[in-house]
DNA sequence: AGAATTACATGATAAATATCATATTTTAAG
DNA sequence: CTTAAAATATGATATTTATCATGTAATTCT
């Protein structure tokens, strides 16, 4: 396993902001861990003794609704760090971690690092932003999903992976997730999800390949209603 | 105007994580202010030189959504701090906050507290924390928002308001505000929040007086549907 | 106090979305 | 490879929510 001072992955994180030393110091505590497609990396309510670090893949991070549908809160792709709330506020987990792919993980210690969080306030003022641009992020979610139709929503989460994770050789979306997924990223039942993404088919906008997702028209998607 | 280390709404926010030394310094360059009714104390995309401490009243944070309308992401009462976010991460606010009713508060400018946020851990460690929950209630809201009615969500504020912001000698509402905020709030249209309103009130759940609101019956609009 | 503005209320209707039913296709398991 | 299970697809219908229209009550202004 590569040592955490050489890993390109950290630079996507507040990692990034520790020492030399600090990072040697985590790397000889770091543990690997691989998961499955579908694995559940931690449940909602469950007390989490660290971060892990995302190497490869994309989870998602979901938390369940009293009426016991599932919402997807975040997609996370390599260079995340799961578990930062945890870790400061020192209280359960109120989000799953679940992988949408076969995933490579690295999993520090919370005893580990939490002494760096207290020392190194470079280290801590680059997890006070990460934090502070999640609650940005969430601000704008809210605003979505409180003021736009269920299509809307649904073109904005295509061109948002289009954007942000990318295609493969074909163009087609690099990030593969069913329709329930979709469903529950968007805020709306699994056939409505369906149904939506069908009605882009035929006019154009996007085509598919079983479960792969190709957008053909990102100019009417983005703008689209 | 009292001073800072004396200040008593200070203990609900995280200035109470600052020295005796530090509140001095606070004390000394904050500057009081007063806002009416409506009064907009900020608008998204300015730059806050500061943060702001809220000694009396409440007000809303906002966003403007795409389709042109308002959507309240929180309320803020005593003890609240605005403005933690444009501090800490050097950006434009991207919420807009105006009074609800007549505020006071406390302005502090930027450049004394930044000092205090690199070089008091504790303090820096409480803001982080005060980051991580606004973000933990902002996942909730984004879930309720995604997957309840909007009668639920209606029942949901009325009940954060009672819970939170407590009531008068009458058992009204010590929060009052408009129908079009209360839609605003719920991400519904104003006839909409009116008409559920008014069902409630057929209903025998809520009762009121002009724009107050008393809740009748607890127990049943936080278990509706 | 009276006029004007704004907020509240409610009906009628349209549009969006959910739910239930039932095929069909795709994927996974043996 | 075959079969069972799961995911996708689509129709029919019900429910929820938005929009438009119009009237009434409450506030604000002068």
């Amino acid at each position: 396993m590569s040592k955490c001072e050489s890993c390109i992955v950290k630079e996507f994180n507040s990692l990034k902001s520790l020492t030399r030393q600090e990072l040697m110091r985590v790397s000889a505590c770091k543990t690997g861990k691989i998961y499955k497609k579908g694995q559940v990396i931690f449940e909602e309510g469950e007390t989490l003794n660290g971060v892990y670090c995302v190497r490869d893949g994309v989870c998602k991070l979901t938390k369940l609704s009293e009426n016991g549908k599932n919402q997807v809160v975040k997609l996370v792709v390599k260079g995340g760090l799961l578990g930062k709330r945890s870790l400061v506020t020192e209280q359960k987990t109120n989000l799953s971690a679940v992988a949408l792919n076969d995933m490579e993980m690295c999993f520090i210690p919370k005893s580990e690092i939490m002494a760096d969080l207290v020392k190194n306030p470079k280290f801590t003022m680059d997890v006070l932003k990460k934090m502070a641009n999640d609650l940005k992020d969430s601000d704008i979610s809210l605003v979505n999903m409180a003021q736009k139709s269920v299509k809307r929503r649904m073109a904005e989460i295509l061109i948002y992976i289009y954007d942000n994770f990318g295609t493969n050789a074909d163009d087609y979306l690099n990030i593969v997730i069913s329709r329930e997924d979709y469903a529950s990223i968007v805020g709306t039942a699994t056939e409505s999800a369906i149904r939506i993404l069908s009605q882009f088919k035929k006019e154009g906008l996007i085509s598919t390949k079983g479960k792969q997702i190709k957008i053909e028209d990102y100019g009417s998607l983005k703008w689209i209603e």
